[in-house]
DNA sequence: CTGAAAGCGCTAACAC
DNA sequence: GTGTTAGCGCTTTCAG
């Protein structure tokens, strides 16, 4: 059953008693080839197993029909839904998808743009690594007109086509619910405020505060590195145990807002009573908790899809060649862990 | 800055008035290169920015350094943490990972596989599609002499490497603990029995009731296709609300699992007083789950390592002929959803 | 220690 | 409608 030698059109060609050229144009169905020829050689192709050497072809077309993808990790529910809408998307038009995560190290992030770059793929989707501060890693890319897309953790800086939400407005819609549910002290959970998401979702919150007429009061406010649940249990334990308890939290990603809820729930905290809680992102976890978390719906899929059709659609249209962002709606997902009033 | 032509090994030659296959050697650190040469060819490289073609390095060699991965779909915490090990490792020794979706469907695990097979990947991962029951598409890469190992949902007819966890005594453990809390009626969430793992995982479940002296009752076994959390939720409601209730249940997943409890808690049974619960995998929803669900501990991201250990290992050392199968060791994880003894 | 030259397998411009 | 031919950029054998 083992074949030793790999067949290839000039093996085709030679029993056939055509030309390599006719051979490859057959397999493609260009139209400038007879029908019975292209039946032929098809035959023949799949009689002596052929399988075509997309290396070759790749290396002729200077095009390798792969798309690479950069992201912290993939085992978060945020980024693998993202990157398996890229995947989607990708394979529809016929293009592969190598990622590579940076476990949000700027080091690694560096080094597999490297890597990606001299693998010559056509494209690249980058969520950036929370340490991430400078860009020039990057720069190979533009250099070499390469599309570059960035999702979700973006960076301004670079003229490049974005994906992402509206941070501003979404931290705002949670945070005005959070008041219209009578909370009048709003804890926030930050993230690193280099990060445009987490930037964006504090001024989202300061907003809704000084709009309703509350106090933008910094010790109400807390900004944890890498928002996991030891940090957010942490958080929650300092701000629910000192004095002038917040009666409402809007934390930044579902992780920390969970530990909110655990937390309060040890200290014999009432939720939402006395404390309403709103998280970001939708992750699964939400309405596994008891009671289940309010949240901001984070299209994780059609964001990784939009940046593979942005991506490939770029690049075929030479013509656009202004930077463009696209901007996604989101919503307010109001469970139990926030609502006080019908 | 932007450079229209890419650099290459000749245009060094050329400017430094030495052959094209002395670059090559140089940039290789070949042995047999002067030092001297070596620093002026890597000098000249990095000005010229040269970036070496990977394509053209591939075809010559006849190697991608690239893997492939098939896996139902990205988006489960089983399946991110697998692929994120398979990631790691993969990179370690120089290889790129691409993955594609099967979502569960025979048509595309069979897509994949040819798409990926012709894209010369060195080696393949698959996790197999809960439809899939025929592995024909599989065949091209044992002809080819291609490696392949597939993970968790595996095929034992195909004589390949394998890297599984022993999902029969897993099974045996999880029930045994639960008669060890004094259930006497268990019952179990079984998933599509020509899969190995639910296969096992139910034979496991037999065992240790027989061992118990324990009746194995089918009224109490309920075949689930997805094991997702709708199905599991129907099937909740209908052991928990039928007579003869259930004492204690094993579920094959941690979804289904977590379903049971919230219908618990709906209908008023007490976990794990009246109803002891264990699932399987320690998804992340285990601890946010009121009370804290027992479960299995899948190492997933060790499973991804191994297999692509395996995979990369194996092809360079074509002395293992016959396939070997790395069976993981599992553990319990007891929480508050089973814990009715201390 | 270095160079010449062939070839990995495919494609497409240019002929006929 | 089909054939000829010249590469894509690199590696490596063989020769020196």
């Amino acid at each position: 059953m083992k074949r030793s030698k790999e067949i290839t059109i000039y093996d085709i060609a030679t029993e056939l008693n055509v030309s390599p050229s006719t051979v490859s144009r057959a397999l493609k169905k260009h139209k400038s080839i007879g029908k019975e020829t292209i039946k032929k050689v098809e035959k023949k192709a799949s009689q002596l197993g052929y399988r075509p050497n997309v290396v070759a072809a790749n290396l002729r077309n200077q095009k390798t029909h792969t798309i690479g993808v950069i992201i912290s990790r993939v085992d978060r529910p945020f980024i693998s839904t993202l990157i398996g809408g890229i995947e989607s998307e990708a394979k529809k038009k016929g293009y592969h998808v190598i990622f590579a995560q940076s476990h949000d190290k700027v080091k690694l992030e560096i080094e597999n743009a490297n890597v990606l770059f001299n693998s010559r793929i056509d494209g690249l989707i980058v969520s950036l690594a929370m340490e991430t501060k400078s860009y020039e890693h990057f720069k190979p890319f533009l250099d070499k007109e390469i599309p570059l897309v960035f999702v979700d953790r973006v960076t301004e800086t670079l003229n490049t086509d974005l994906v992402v939400i509206d941070n501003t407005h979404s931290a705002y819609i949670a945070t005005k619910h959070l008041i219209e549910q009578g909370c009048t002290r709003i804890a926030h959970f930050a993230g690193a405020q280099h990060r445009n998401v987490y930037r964006n979702r504090r001024t989202g919150y300061e907003n809704a505060l000084t709009e309703a007429g509350l106090p933008v009061d910094n010790s109400l406010i807390l900004e944890l590195k890498h928002l996991n649940s030891e940090e957010g249990y942490k958080a929650a334990e300092k701000i629910l145990t000192g004095k002038n308890r917040p009666d409402g939290i809007f934390a930044s990603n579902d992780t920390t807002a969970v530990s909110v809820i655990q937390c309060a729930k040890k200290l014999g905290i009432k939720v939402p009573e006395e404390l309403a809680v709103v998280g970001f992102n939708n992750d699964p976890i939400c309405t596994i908790i008891d009671p289940a978390l309010s949240t901001i719906d984070h299209p994780a899929k059609q964001m990784g899809e939009l940046a593979a059709r942005q991506l490939l659609e770029h690049k075929s249209d030479p013509i656009i060649d202004s930077s463009s962002t696209i901007k996604l709606k989101t919503s307010l997902i109001q469970r139990a862990s926030s609502t006080r009033k019908k």
